[in-house]
DNA sequence: CTCCATCGTTTACATACGTAATCGACTACG
DNA sequence: CGTAGTCGATTACGTATGTAAACGATGGAG
């Protein structure tokens, strides 16, 4: 066979926040990540730091070197954690049918006109 | 205060498993939802046990004594279940908006034909 | 009445996760 | 040159989760 296929680890709650800063901008530093999830998140840089090492573990993020420190950027893009993570959801709780879900949130209002008018365009699209 | 408002714990990838059987039909015992669960995941019986006991205490099952043993039925609706779930991924992901997440779900052709037909059709609903 | 099958409960144990302190290396400042 | 700050790495520790064996009560078969 060959370079086994490392389906991507499962990357936790925590460890999102921090992919999320560096799908936003990369790379970072440990320090940078910091600034920007340690105040919201009541976290401390220790934390940060041993989240970085697990989601680099996972290889969810790519390490280069900058003089004495790391900079961190993303090795999954975002849209791919997203769709497999979306699909992961509407398996378990709707059989892999979107449309279950789309009827659930309509009713319990989760949709906003907004939605409705981009969900709409959206449909017009697929459609041609 | 009051009765302090105990949101909903939350439940397991394995617990859910359990939690999918029983509102396919419910009260069982425990050696019933393992006819229904270990095969398939490969579980001994202790397994269930352990998960029915969490799930009670975690009070989304409730047990009514029936001679020896004990039925388990439901105490959350899959419903609320469902749209707990839906709408934490959907803000986790799409900060809240639901139009993304079709956005995704579309262009990683996970919307048949049907979907998108019975989408169609909830939009109109929605309209009237 | 005795014994076995079967319950639910208790205990077990490995891995994951959340959260962080500590440690050894190194660099920049004085 | 020594020292204080900073870096990543290592270690820590509590709770959650996956998975299950062991235990004590008990009810039904003989």
């Amino acid at each position: 066979m060959s370079q086994s296929h490392e389906q991507p680890e499962r990357i936790s709650d925590a460890e999102h926040a921090v992919m999320e800063v560096l799908w936003e901008r990369s790379p970072l530093t440990a320090a940078e990540v910091c600034e920007q999830v340690c105040e919201p998140r009541g976290w401390s840089l220790a934390t940060v730091k041993t989240l970085l090492s697990r989601l680099v573990a996972k290889q969810a993020l790519a390490t280069e070197p900058d003089g004495k420190r790391f900079l961190y950027s993303p090795r999954v893009a975002r849209d791919s954690y997203v769709g497999s993570e979306s699909r992961r959801l509407v398996d378990r709780l709707f059989g892999g049918r979107a449309a279950p879900l789309f009827a659930h949130l309509a009713e319990s209002d989760a949709l906003t006109e907004d939605d409705i008018a981009e969900i709409e365009a959206l449909l017009k699209e697929l459609k041609s």
